[in-house]
DNA sequence: GCCAACGTTGGC
DNA sequence: GCCAACGTTGGC
């Protein structure tokens, strides 16, 4: 069964991990989310094809960078495992993995970013329960629904100096 | 580097 | 199950 194309926030910090990285990359396993919420978007909501926008955050500029898709199920997240990685979980086991990801493939970087201020001055369109300007949030991984994910978009190609 | 906000942990 | 301590996030 399919259903219909879901959309999605990630978080990165472009000096781990940056738009550029992921055009260079194509694909990438999104390890190293260890917050149950984040998780469980990526486990139990995400389905091959939804769209992603990746935000650039604890950065210079934060904002919208760029777009993916999702191009995997999830599956366990390998570096809980790993007892090097920064990442290790000593509390998960391959039989009860604790953390699971989907890899991200690279769709295309916006022609420019779609800063937070600018996002931030049309959270009236957007709705007050958009996680990514509500108070507080901290959350790497959430939906965007779809009339959100036009109205940021529609932001891209717009001035920046704009009067609604 | 600061610090507010928030999630997780662990003692009880 | 409560809640204080602690660690992390992320804008500034």
């Amino acid at each position: 069964m399919t259903r219909p194309r879901r959309y999605w926030m990630m978080k990165s910090e472009p000096d781990a991990f940056s738009i550029d990285d992921l055009a260079r990359v194509g694909r990438e396993p999104w390890n190293g989310v260890r917050n149950y919420q984040a998780r469980n978007f990526m486990r139990d909501g995400m389905r091959i094809g939804d769209g992603v926008m990746l935000y650039h955050s604890n950065c210079k500029s934060p904002g919208i960078a760029g777009l993916a898709t999702v191009a995997s199920a999830a599956y366990p997240d390998e570096t809980q495992f790993d007892p090097a990685s920064p990442y290790h979980d000593p509390k998960a086991t391959r039989e009860t993995p604790r953390w699971f990801l989907v890899d991200v493939a690279f769709e295309r970087k916006l022609t420019r970013p779609i800063l937070l201020d600018e996002i931030r001055s049309h959270a009236d369109a957007l709705g007050e329960g958009f996680a990514l300007t509500a108070r507080g949030n901290r959350l790497s991984v959430f939906p965007v629904t779809l009339a959100q994910w036009t109205r940021l978009l529609s932001l891209e190609h717009r001035e920046t100096g704009n009067r609604g």
